[in-house]
RNA sequence: GCCAGUGUAGCUCAGGGGUAGAGCGCUUCCUUGGUAAGGAAGAGGUCAUGAGUUCAAUUCUCAUCACCGGCUCCA
């Protein structure tokens, strides 16, 4: 017998070489039903396989991460069989899972090419062979067998895959017609899996290496009930209703002219608006920082760039040196703003006592980025950095980190952005030269952040290879409607710049030492951070921030004398309002401009002219009552205050 | 840059080998209406661009460009 602890802590015993499936079955018929699989002491394992010793256990269902992980790489094999079954030949890349579903990266016979319209055939076969609930077996297997197995199918993507495996470690998983090379774990048997949607094709490189051969990836989704593919759908098709590229199209944001150029942002008088506020409120923050702000130039003589190590890094790929009348005279559209800053560090001989200076500007760059790239407002190839830089010594570098933590999350916080991600981008240990500086610096650099955030008690993920190539970078990254992840706020540590640029302080001991820097955007560009906050707002702005905070409807045209007297009114206390003076009825013009997300709805009519008053509704909750025009200034004020005042705080 | 898909009015979309349609929006007129769509008339399109097939192409084929979904990249 073995004692199996359960998650609640209490233990059970069975029989040796009792299965996940047979513990479920113990407990209770409905869960045998609908369990995924099991964590054996921390270790996910198919339910199927046999546990030998004690173990402490908890059995995956549907709502865990892990059991949908099962059940969506189990999903994965079943598509790759219907995949052989229709289109023989087809040689197999990976098959893992996403955060909504699976993909499987195939390569098809010569001359074939997948199109969407072939995914409802594949479904079908999916479908048809889920109905016979082909088992699912695990098979542990030698590397020579395993080269064997896989030359016999003629699957060269898998050899190279078993090639870089140790032996004694393979395992192949099996139905109906279809091995694969797999470490699991999966579902008993492909019955579980009852809905199934394929949802797109793509090309992917093999490996993620842009010279290998591209293949075709399959993106798809299961689940273990209809109707949960159909809420599924749902969501979808609302998530897309909040795309920043529609919503941004419907409220007059921003756009984009072929004639200006690709990915060259246009902001609209209301977006103009959305995006002052956001500096303002920033600036302020800033302000009680201790920032200065700022303004520089939107070029650079391109020496500058060689200095910093952009142009041997960057130039080829970058929008070309601008030539002048002079011979030999270059300018470059400024890509970051560091090297400016660096020049103004630079402007006078700064004491021990000076530091840190702590230098923002909102600075516009410009950046040659691949025409694939592009995305809305997202990806661009002109946006403006909330940027800053802050030079300080050593001894300040952990603690100005921390401030600008703080300063990210009064952002977050005022814009209820609750559900971030937080990365440390570390160098590659194993492909240093991709990076400038030295290995004392980088360390330093990479310390002082992880330190830092530990002081702060971030949770974090940490990724190697992802960091600048002079510096680490600590990034905040939110995702999008559609779950794709974009990185917002960023704080990058920098000992190479002051370096390059030869940057310099006078210490206690009268002697020269060198500042660190931080790079640091809490909202990392002004696009790309509207871009999110549209869709995580799907475009009802906080009160402070959206473009028209009141519409004024006069009853009829009579009145629209009285509602520019108001509208008036209200600008003298910065409240942003328009009047809504077309001849249409007030029902038609409630419903127009409940639907523009305006959060207040004036009605003057024969009533509030008399008693110089409006007729309050407030956005989604109808009619609140009159009251004069004064006390609505005010208390609309004190509306703006509080959400700020709360943020601050 | 690479793979797949899409491209018809300002917007959302229908149509289809014989040179175009709806709703919304826009303009004008009627109506001056009290809390989620009042009525009428009108303007507006080289059917993305270029080539090919055809008596005839917006429709079929190819190329290009743009956009969309991914991949790669992202100072």
């Amino acid at each position: 017998m073995i004692k199996i602890t359960l998650p609640d802590n209490s233990v059970k015993e069975f029989d040796k070489g009792v299965t996940g499936l047979e513990i479920a079955e113990a407990i209770s018929s409905r869960l045998a039903k609908e369990v995924l699989s099991i964590s054996v002491n921390g270790e996910i394992r198919d339910l199927t396989r046999a546990i030998d010793t004690d173990a402490t256990i908890k059995l995956h269902l549907w709502d865990d991460l892990e059991g949908r992980t099962t059940f969506w790489h189990s999903s994965a094999h079943l598509m790759a069989e219907a995949i052989e079954s229709s289109f023989p030949g087809t040689k197999f890349g990976i098959g893992p899972t996403v955060d909504n579903g699976f993909y499987y990266d195939i390569d098809l016979p010569e001359g074939k090419v997948l199109s969407d319209k072939d995914l409802a055939g594949i479904e079908q076969k999916m479908l048809e062979l889920a109905r016979t609930k082909e088992e699912i077996t695990r098979s542990e297997i030698s590397k020579a067998d395993a080269l064997k197995l896989f030359t016999d199918k003629g699957d060269p993507y898998k050899i190279e895959l078993i090639t870089d495996l140790q032996d004694g470690t393979i395992t192949t998983y099996h139905q109906g017609n279809f091995t694969d090379l797999c470490r699991g774990p999966h579902l008993p048997n492909m019955g579980f899996i009852k809905a199934i949607k394929l949802t797109s094709i793509a090309g992917a490189y093999w490996r993620g290496n842009e010279k290998n051969k591209m293949l075709t990836r399959v993106y798809g989704i299961t689940f273990p009930k209809q109707k949960l593919l159909e809420e599924y759908l749902v969501l979808l098709e609302e998530a897309k209703k909040r795309d920043h590229r529609k919503i941004g199209k419907e409220m007059e944001l921003f756009t984009f002219s072929a004639a200006v150029g690709l990915g060259l942002p246009l902001w609209l008088p209301k977006g103009t608006i959305l995006r002052e506020q956001l500096e303002k409120f920033l600036k302020k923050v800033q302000k009680k920082f201790g920032y200065e702000q700022v303004i520089t130039p939107h070029i650079g003589d391109v020496g500058l760039y060689k200095t910093s190590g952009h142009f041997q890094k960057y130039g080829k790929d970058s929008f070309q040196p601008i030539r002048t009348p002079n011979e030999g005279e270059e300018y470059m559209l400024k890509p970051m703003n560091c090297p400016h800053h660096c020049e103004i560090f630079k402007f006078k001989p700064r004491s021990y006592k000076d530091l840190p200076v702590r230098m923002a500007e909102f600075g516009t760059v410009y950046r040659y980025e691949q025409s694939g790239e592009l995305h809305g407002l997202t990806r661009v190839r002109s946006f403006t950095q909330d940027d800053a830089h802050i030079f300080c010594r050593p001894d300040q570098l952990k603690e100005e980190f921390l401030k600008v933590i703080d300063i990210i999350f009064i952002i977050f916080k005022a814009l209820d952005f609750k559900d971030y991600a937080a990365q440390i981008s570390l160098r590659d240990p194993n492909n240093k030269e991709k990076y400038i500086g030295s290995d004392e610096n980088w360390e330093k650099a990479e310390n002082a952040i992880i330190e830092a955030c530990a002081e702060k008690g971030l949770k974090t993920k940490t990724e190697l290879g992802e960091a600048a190539f002079y510096g680490p970078k600590l990034d905040f990254m939110i995702k999008d409607a559609l779950g794709r992840s974009w990185q917002l706020g960023t704080i990058q540590v920098d000992y190479n710049l002051p370096e390059r640029f030869g940057l310099e302080y006078i210490g206690a001991d009268d002697k020269r030492h060198r500042p660190v820097m931080i790079h640091r955007a809490p909202f990392g560009s002004m696009e790309r951070f509207v871009a999110v906050l549209i869709e995580h707002t799907a475009g009802k702005f906080p009160l402070w921030l959206t473009p028209d905070q009141v519409v004024i409807l006069p009853i009829s045209e009579k009145y629209n004398d009285y509602a520019q007297k108001v509208s008036n009114q209200l600008n003298i206390s910065d409240i942003r309002a328009v009047i809504d003076d077309r001849n249409e009825k007030i029902g038609r013009k409630i419903r127009d401009n409940e639907m523009k997300h305006i959060p207040y709805l004036l009605i003057v009519g024969e009533k509030e002219f008399e008693s110089n008053s409006v007729s309050v509704r407030r956005q989604g909750e109808g009619d609140q009552g009159s009251m004069s025009v004064d006390a609505f200034a005010e208390f609309i004020g004190k509306e703006v205050k509080d959400q700020l005042s709360e943020a601050y705080n």
